[in-house]
DNA sequence: ACCTGAACACCGTTCAAGT
DNA sequence: ACCTGAACACCGTTCAAGT
């Protein structure tokens, strides 16, 4: 009995090597294959998985799953390239970006450098240190431009920076408050880049401490939504737009009891309502710098 | 060869039933027990989670792990009570409550209710699905007062309900930003509560909306931070400030490049930092609330 | 029909066997 | 000594065998 899913993996494999399929196009969505094959979205997503660690096909950040290019399909060669501890850590990064954090794993790791499964573990302990090292080497590549005079634009540069950081990497606002930024060095140019800024209100040490992570926590706040965003349409197979239409007679079951959260709903039923992350991000920065401007004067 | 954990299973085992530990007594933490065995903290947790789900010491809150009442003991016992998804969803949420999200297993909550690893799903379609009803059973019990009239109290009581909520099962966090929110029926209590008390102010439905989830955002953002707090010293066995100390060398390593922090931080030499998260949840909700009477005025 | 044990395809990690 | 396959103790979930 072959797994189902290897069945929609075989089937595609053989679509991409028979030319129906060429380098670029993009292979059917986890919810087309669902629907196509009358599997579950998890089968789905776990054939597009399998052939992905194949190296037959690519997660394209902004487009979807596409067939690899020729070359870059015989992933598991060049085993010439020595294994390294950044090897590791830009493997993991590159899965965490694409496919998300729950969808890194190990082996996962292992599989696309096509070494053996253990190999890994020879430059990270664990993979908890491996995630730390995630987030270390995107915190070091996080650009702040030169120094502003003022405190309040030097601050909001470096919270700008760090929403900007999550946008790229939503995985980051996984990772918890990273209360020990020891541990992760690169934080630490943030965090310092921040704190000079707020010193510049001359508050004390606690509230200056607490003014930097209330704004981190608006990031981490916002940035929570930016995973779910990218990855909710795949668990559920449907666009916040077709989930809203289709949950129009279960709104107008609970209209009666939710007369406001009914009334504004309608009114998006032509526009649509999109959330605006960046939007929001701005307001509440803002709110907050003028909170504590209001504070201090 | 008996793995090391069952080792301290049976260890502690013989200190109950030998009468050197009562009910209600503290069994040793993952921390000491690790210290204790010579064992990673890993093993020290799955031996207690091992004895907890015999039924032998219970996950006391603000406690630790505590020997369990005798009655309580056979949990397994008590099979002539119907399983129902109550049960299901109530044993779910008591494991997420005490041990995090992250140890919330399906085999776990069967093994909890002493009944087959399977029988769970006859309630549940999926592990996902629990989690929504788990969302669902504790926004269901979340309690607010009378309507205030003045908009600004209504979304206050609100949010600090919220809050609360999520101090209580800090697990929500964890959840994502529940956009779909006819999932869980209950949050639309919530939901319809602030955007009655947003309404006041005569915003178009998109901002009003957009002021919504930034409101549930700078909830979400703090409460991250809840989670880690209560399982991080569990997972480096240290307490910020022991994990402070350890660090001073590292830190004056990292002085130079960082002067601000290292500066704000020796302050922090003798009081010590912690973090007053409920502090700034309120300054947060105060700098929001503000920002938006700013803009309508 | 209802319930559940066995099985499958995963995990992270340990450890000893291979080179 | 360095590397890695086999093994262990888990997962969530499917499915067929049991009652």
């Amino acid at each position: 009995m072959i797994p189902p899913y290897q069945r929609i993996v075989a089937e595609i494999t053989r679509r991409i090597t028979d030319g129906e399929l060429n380098p670029g196009d993009r292979v059917p969505s986890a919810r087309q294959v669902a629907k196509e094959w009358d599997v579950a979205l998890a089968t789905a997503a776990k054939a597009l998985t399998a052939l992905r660690q194949e190296g037959l096909v690519e997660a394209e950040p902004r487009v979807g799953t596409v067939v690899a290019a020729a070359r870059s399909r015989p992933r598991a060669a060049a085993p010439e390239r020595e294994l390294t501890r950044d090897r590791v850590v830009r493997a993991a990064i590159d899965i965490a970006d694409a496919e998300g954090l729950a969808a890194l794993s190990m082996r996962g790791v292992a599989a696309r450098l096509g070494v053996a499964a253990m190999s890994p573990y020879r430059h990270v302990a664990s993979k908890g240190d491996l995630v730390l090292m995630m987030a270390d080497a995107v915190f070091g590549g996080m650009t702040l431009p030169a120094r502003p005079d003022h405190w309040r634009a030097r601050v909001e540069v470096g919270v700008r920076a760090l929403w900007a950081l999550h946008r790229e990497h939503p995985w980051l606002a996984q990772l918890g408050p990273l209360s020990r930024p020891l541990l992760v060095p690169n934080l630490l140019a943030y965090s310092e880049w921040v704190l000079d800024g707020l010193a510049g209100l001359g508050l004390d040490p606690r509230t200056t401490f607490d003014l930097n992570v209330l704004l981190y926590s608006h990031v981490l706040g916002l940035a929570v939504h930016l995973e779910r965003e990218a990855h909710a349409e795949g668990a559920t197979g449907l666009s916040t737009e077709q989930w809203m239409n289709g949950q129009a007679r279960a709104l107008d079951r609970l209209a009666p009891a939710h007369p406001t959260f009914a009334r504004l709903l309608t009114s998006f039923a032509e526009t649509g309502y999109d959330l605006d992350l960046d939007a929001l991000f701005e307001l509440g920065l803002r709110s907050v710098l003028d909170g504590i401007e209001r504070r201090t004067s």
